[in-house]
DNA sequence: CCTACCGATCGGTAGG
DNA sequence: CCTACCGATCGGTAGG
């Protein structure tokens, strides 16, 4: 692949990328945390100096917006996908959390800094990414309550079981190994099970191998 | 009350105290993490300037370093006593379950520090932590290899198993409110049911309330 | 407990 | 993409 265009007073096209430069925030944000990653060492993940950053983004703060937004919006664009056109409200449940641990699992990284730098973001990203934080909690827990109100779920706060089965999952983040003996796949389905488990839903078919 | 002693060359007791400094520092920690929290800021907290602070600490990590080896040590000497004793592996799951949780629901600010700050602790503390949470993890872990062995549990991987019932727990100090409805030990109760769920086992009397 | 001050480092800009 | 440099802020010390 050769450089595509050569347009005057533009410059020639470098290795370095913006994605390559989000890639190496990704990474740094994900290990020691926003406060914790200087400009400088994003930097020389990439090979240049931190003046040249800015050549493709615009500040340290739109590193972390791109990340907590996109990330925030995939986990309400995934959610809205795995339950679309499911009625047994065990089959929404378990597809609701699958969906979410898997992603945990995928994009451990992403998550991390979601979870822990959120409040480093400013206005206005923070608050929109608080609304559909709180969007997909209310979702998942309406589940939750329809299958309590039908005699499916046995349970006696579903603001308690929301949150346990919704951090449960989030949780993936902190000790998934990639190179552990379990695919994302598999913890994810676990997970399901787990879930439906826990909210005292009579298995589904297939689901508990010894 | 009145000052204690006034042995020569002391200096008259203040109003601020190295408790009152470690408190500010737990609240600002936990809520900006340690990176994100200036010592200026701590200062500020309980009315002095920054270089008043080392009267009562030897630096920034010190306060740190308090905060999690304490915490880290306590749920490991909560488990022992939560645990011991008791030959019935349900039970021993919920006691240590219960344990665990209500920590986090009353030491909210503790417990978000050492997950979200251990990475910035300095040898050889860093590592003494590490060892202390894996031999809690181990311990909890061997109760639910223990509960599937005898078949009292159903649970395909006690890993798995193991990592859930113990973030789900964690993650409590995320959510908890300790003005909302529930109190601690309301809380705390409700994920025993959960974790003895979570693993298959049959319910222990009086823990399933509609 | 304070003021004054230290060197180091931060995110970011100027200018090429 | 770079060097040179900015003001602000950091944790911490000197000295009283």
């Amino acid at each position: 692949m050769t450089s595509p265009t050569s347009s005057p007073g533009s410059p020639p096209r470098d290795r370095v990328t913006e994605h390559l430069v989000r890639e190496a925030a990704l990474t740094l944000f994900a290990q020691r945390g926003y406060h914790g990653t200087a400009l400088r060492d994003i930097a020389a993940e990439v090979g240049i100096r931190t003046p040249s950053l800015y050549n493709h983004i615009e500040s340290k703060q739109d590193l972390l917006r791109g990340i907590v937004l996109t990330t925030t919006e995939q986990v309400w664009s995934d959610f809205q996908a795995a339950v679309a056109g499911v009625n047994d409200v065990r089959e929404r449940l378990r597809r609701a959390v699958v969906t979410y641990a898997l992603r945990h699992a995928v994009h451990r990284r992403e998550a991390l800094i979601v979870n822990r730098d959120v409040e480093s973001l400013e206005e206005p990203a923070r608050s929109q990414v608080m609304a559909l934080r709180r969007q997909h909690e209310r979702a998942v827990r309406e589940i939750i309550v329809e299958g309590a109100g039908a005699g499916v779920f046995g349970v006696s706060d579903p603001f308690l079981a929301s949150f346990a089965i919704l951090e449960m999952c989030v949780s993936v983040a902190r000790w998934f190994d990639p190179a552990g003996p379990l695919s994302p796949e598999q913890v994810a389905a676990e997970h399901g099970v787990f879930a439906l488990r826990l909210v005292g839903a009579p298995a589904l078919p297939g689901t508990n191998r010894p």
